[in-house]
DNA sequence: TTTTATAGTTATCATATGATAATTATTTAG
DNA sequence: CTAAATAATTATCATATGATAACTATAAAA
């Protein structure tokens, strides 16, 4: 097994996941959400409710300027903001209702891509698409 | 199949992609090197010699921003140019040799972040993670 | 209880990035 | 040949992002 061309290999991937990716979002309607902005809200949706530190540990952002950026969201109605009943300390970001319909929307618009990707094809190749997700998923993309 | 279920998986497994590349290139020294301009190099590596016009394409950015970013590269002894010869509007960017020997550097990182992960792995395993790569850059994230 | 650590806020600065208009040089189309 | 169209450059502006210092409030440790 040549790991020089199973390198090359796992470079195109990586290359054409995020081409794919940038292809999958772009089209939906992010009006007024700069690429940080997105970021914060697609965390928040999958792990609602969560703290300031975690968005900011998550993607890789100051605490000062994971906070500057949350109240941007707040302010465009995105996000709220709740205290923590045990640990008055923190605060517990979730979307609220207009930032839920967006991310709606988003991962509806998502989902109708994979759809025209992957909707013709047989159960069975379905089947092995979602085995090789898993296998790579496990062996190289684990984190 | 449930598509629901199928979706959720990749939205995962795009997740842990990108952070994988994120922690591929973390701890690469790139001393003085923007993101974006990074972007442009690793284009430039794999596709050179290539016209300001295609690298711009490639990366969305618009032709005034890729030609200050390239002439910022150049600055920083990165990458040359050479006009064409067949059309001499065009400008056609290369690596210098130093632009080369960064990148060598990073591929080489990259490759053995990459040999961490799946270099204890059986010869059999290595045949399987190839064809769930091809499956999945065929079938999925083709471009 | 005093000290220390944690979670977050606010303010400020520098730089990176994105958008656009105006210009030059060259090639291609009519 | 003249009139587009293409490729790139330069300049300018606005905004996004990243870094840091100083601060408040609360919780945990001593």
């Amino acid at each position: 097994m040549d790991k020089q061309v199973l390198f090359l290999k796992f470079f195109d991937f990586i290359t054409s996941v995020h081409q794919t990716t940038h292809a999958f979002t772009k089209g939906a309607k992010l009006e007024d959400v700069t690429p940080v902005q997105y970021k914060m809200l697609e965390y928040v949706a999958v792990s609602q409710p969560v703290t300031l530190s975690s968005i900011g540990d998550c993607i890789h952002m100051s605490l000062p300027n994971t906070s500057r950026e949350i109240k941007k969201l707040m302010q465009k109605g995105l996000c709220e903001k709740v205290a923590d009943a045990d640990d008055r300390r923190k605060q517990l970001i979730r979307l609220s209702e207009k930032g839920q319909q967006l991310m709606n929307g988003i991962f509806g618009h998502m989902l109708s891509q994979l759809e025209g990707r992957i909707g013709t094809l047989s159960d069975e190749k379905l089947k092995e698409i979602e085995q090789a997700l898993d296998l790579l998923h496990d062996q190289v993309f684990r984190t």
